[in-house]
DNA sequence: ATACATTGTTGACACTGGCTACTTTGCTAT
DNA sequence: ATAGCAAAGTAGCCAGTGTCAACAATGTAT
């Protein structure tokens, strides 16, 4: 914990630094190339030491996606109001605490939905990934027994909400579309046809 | 095109060559970092060749990225139906052509959407892009004109659209969502939602 | 105290990729 | 014919990167 100065070995949790380093420059950097070298460079550490605590280049970064998707959830769920009259306004903050991740994180984001070398990983990813998209499904689910959102197959309407979302994320990121200085203007816009669509249609509209 | 065994020197037109080749391998593999000098190997050429018809590896990729944003445009005008009778059956092949271009050519499309270093190029692939923002726009306008789509801002609806298609062809692309042996299912399904949201409520929905 | 496992360091290897001379080829215009 | 020039080839530099093997330091168990 405490930075005494002279440390050359046993760095302590040397597993959980590389890791938030990782985490950090991933953040910092919208495009990033990833890799060992600097990684351990910015740790403080030598090249060589993440061997140590990973096999290679590839668990390293599965190990970060997971995280990714572990902390999207968590922003999410915070996100979440507790009670909401509206769709819209439940819907609202989590689609920007969405997109705020993503735009803070544009390198881990990315990642995360990088497919990466054959199946078995993404698979991995895909339980994660699920866990996710459930907040959504759970959204839709309690909507729809409230009777404020239309009886269509959930899972249609759900893939709506999170290609939407993600869409907006990726647009965002990459300088496209919410520029940052229009604010979420574009966003909250896009919210409100997305909801038109799933709200039941009232008489004032 | 006929590939006559021995021709070291004066392809002819080397440049087309070398595009058609990255286009190629854009297509095929999804995830491919693009490499100079395997796009010359490809093509049949010495690793320098390329050096003589692009100044740096930035500038192949920013025309590739311009053509991608040039074929998709294409792509999408062609699948314009001519007449239709509702929005939906207006949408739908467009959104169906714009994924279908994404699965087909993924490596191309991360390409297109990729930042990539400074702005300068950035701008420039902003009027490309803008371009097929365009034909998004266009339909809307003439769905409001006609009296088929709400009058919401424009550019909101047209965010909303244009988000939640190239979520889903980024999530395709993944392997998350439509994963192709689903078909089109997750795709339409998440039309009809956004569609909802655009239309003006019928009496009887 | 001593042996051992852990965790770091150092150094090296093999490879790749972008890029830059310099040379060779072959078309074209005089 | 020949001179010139554009286009292609050859060779190589330089900077990285992932990975491994050998060595050193540190904590821990006997």
């Amino acid at each position: 914990m405490q930075d005494t100065p002279n440390r050359p070995y046993h760095h302590g949790d040397l597993r959980r630094a590389i890791i938030e380093t990782a985490l950090e420059m991933l953040r910092a950097e919208a495009n990033w190339q990833f890799t060992l070298r600097e990684v351990a460079r910015r740790a403080g550490v030598s090249h060589a030491a993440p061997y140590k605590h990973f096999p290679d280049k590839a668990a390293l970064l599965a190990e970060l996606a997971m995280i990714g998707f572990d902390r999207l959830r968590e922003a999410l769920m915070k996100a979440k109001p507790e009670a909401s009259r509206s769709l819209l306004e439940e819907i609202t903050p989590i689609a920007r605490a969405y997109v705020a991740f993503g735009t803070d994180n544009p390198a881990l984001y990315r990642l995360m939905f990088s497919a990466e070398e054959g199946r078995a990983v993404g698979m991995h990813l895909n339980e994660r990934a699920l866990a996710v998209f459930e907040v959504v499904l759970e959204m839709l689910g309690s909507g729809q027994a409230a009777g404020n959102i239309r009886k269509r197959p959930i899972r249609g309407q759900a893939a709506a909400v999170w290609s939407l979302i993600h869409g907006m994320t990726m647009l965002a990121i990459d300088g496209l579309l919410v520029p940052e200085k229009v604010g979420s203007a574009p966003l909250d816009a896009a919210l409100s046809t997305l909801v038109e669509g799933l709200e039941i249609p009232q008489p004032n509209t």
